[in-house]
DNA sequence: GATATTTTGGCAAGCGGTTGCCAATGCGGA
DNA sequence: TCCGCATTGGCAACCGCTTGCCAAAATATC
């Protein structure tokens, strides 16, 4: 038989619709004489049928070309396979590598994964989470705009682990901020700077914890430190943010992102500033541009794609799902060219 | 009724499962003592029934917090409502505007968009666009690796489109080619280079329209040119290609995208060279960090959003979905500081 | 006021799988 | 040879929603 024309077998009026029927369990069981159920069975419960039996459904089933319907599946099982992944902004480069480790464990265990911006809106992340809900099996969500409660309520229905931010309520899976953050300033320190900006994002939950533990540490260490706010995380929001650092008089800044950074870089490189010997830089994330800047910046390194592949692993596991835990992976300063002693 | 917790009505055994159970049009059916049916079209069929039920209908609805399941939708329509953008490398930053054009698009319609990825593997495309077929109403193909062939008969399912690459059996939408390269060789020209190179990507097909065109148009502005091949279409790969434009002799490079265009850069840049006027680059694709690099890139600026965004309203349009057409869109150079006359 | 139409709602089948339960078959042991 | 048990496959219900078809009710037509 060379025409691979007839795989309709008995045409039927599909054939002249657009799309073309993908061959059912239906089609199988007539095929080998056998009832649907069987070829469930044969298809997904190994041993549960007669290997025999088993073989020739299996034949059957790559020779039309069958593939399971996944929604169909999901209806009686409850469990579609996929996964969705929430966030603010798909562009911003940090979540670049996040996402990637999660498609990487999802797609590892044959899930699909669908990805949802909210544009930093909260309203729009809770109807965003509450419209997927029903065709996923679990949520993660990114810099969350949402409150604990909020959170805690949503994860009733399917089961949401928080990526990159803390929540009380939820399973997170989140950077060292102490630990970074320390880093950060002890380097600052032994440089010898005495006070330094903080470049907060207004309105993000995530910046307080930041600020707050840099607010923290710099006094232990006995630096002066300011927050100076910014608007948004991008590029231009951290050049606009020059004016006042430079207004503040302190020797060095540390960004809520290297977004931020690089602003703060390039506007102070278009000044004519010396860099970075009249303003050292530290950046947050360690974004894949961040040393192709100039001078190319140090920054804390925020393991990112780990972050990703550690809150699939967890939402994908029903033992771990529903249980508020923490875990904290390490966040490492990358000293590169954009932090030196200040000029005395 | 102050308690919020009541919400379960009659409590049945579901409620110890740790799922809780989403109402259905069931629910609300018995709610208002109408037929299912009726539920369903008082949501769905504008004016199908009586505007005092439907009233009713849509309060208990949302009294309920009902939401339609989209996957029992699926099933006796054949929609569901979610499309699927397929690409080789979600990292890649010349996807991002791709993929958040196509978004905007997908979420202005309320539809979903699953993004994939194969690893720039033929194989593991055509697997991942046959699995994911049944629950999808169409999808992007971006730089497929896919055979026109293949790709047609994949579409006999569900269509598809081209995106960011011209395919001959499908709607596709690309940039101007001929536009973007005549205005870099133009420009070369005029600030007087004689012989450039193309760093093309070995192995991807939408490569060889790029160079062959390239060729032609040196050719009629009588520069001489020759193809370097990088293994891929990285930072790293455009650093290790600079030894090999430099031994070729030319004054200017046009990369096979803004990302190998950086790292001739910082190759050039750390092996002392006076940039741009020992050596003039062009990128392809202008990404964000384009402006960023130094010297800044100068490089051919490709819609890539725009590209989504009509790829997308391509592939929900049943009017053009199948029917292979090209849109092409302005690709235009942008001249920043990468480039310049070459030393004398 | 009787008949023809239009509105409006209900019934039931079906989308493509899964699964609890039962029946038939095959096998071993007494 | 007979009984009991394990294997194997079939039946039918169900997941949540849509939709063709029909009947009852409401409205228009004469």
């Amino acid at each position: 038989m060379p025409a691979d024309e007839t795989n309709g077998s008995h045409a039927d009026a599909a054939h002249d619709a657009r799309a073309v029927r993908r061959p059912t369990i239906y089609d199988i069981a007539q095929k080998v004489g056998l009832n649907p159920s069987t070829v469930s069975r044969a298809l997904n419960k190994p041993g549960r049928t007669n290997s025999a039996t088993e073989q020739r459904i299996r034949a059957a089933a790559d020779e039309l070309g069958y593939r399971v319907n996944p929604m169909a599946r999901a209806l009686p099982t409850g469990r579609s396979g996929t996964y969705a992944i929430v966030l603010p902004d798909i562009t911003n480069p940090v979540h670049f590598d996040l996402i990637r480790g999660a498609e990487q464990i999802a797609r590892a265990h044959g899930f699909t994964l669908v990805i949802s911006e909210t544009e930093g809106s909260a309203d729009i992340e809770r109807e965003t989470i509450e419209s997927l809900q029903p065709s996923v099996d679990g949520l993660l969500v990114v810099a969350s705009r949402l409150d604990d409660e909020v959170l805690a309520a949503l994860s009733e229905v399917k089961p949401v682990v928080a990526a990159n931010h803390a929540a009380s309520t939820l399973p997170s899976v989140i950077p060292d901020l102490a630990m970074g953050l320390s880093a950060a300033m002890d380097h600052l320190r032994d440089l010898g700077h005495r006070s330094v900006a903080y470049l907060g994002l207004g309105g993000a939950q995530i910046n307080r914890a930041r600020w707050d533990l840099t607010l923290d540490l710099a006094i232990s260490r006995d630096l002066s430190v300011v927050e100076i706010t910014v608007e948004a995380p991008t590029v231009d929001a951290g050049a606009a943010a020059l004016r006042r650092v430079r207004a503040s008089g302190v020797t060095a800044a540390l960004a809520y992102n290297d977004l931020v950074a690089h602003g703060l870089l390039r506007a102070a490189r278009t000044e004519g500033l010396r860099l970075p010997e009249e303003l050292s830089v530290i950046g947050f994330d360690d974004i894949f541009s961040a040393e192709l800047a100039v001078p190319a910046l140090t920054t804390l390194h925020s393991p990112l794609r780990e972050i990703g592949t550690r809150a699939m692993t967890t939402v994908i596991d029903p033992a771990q799902n529903r249980i508020p835990s923490k875990v904290v992976l390490p966040l490492e300063l990358v000293v590169r060219e954009s932090t030196a002693a200040p000029r005395s």
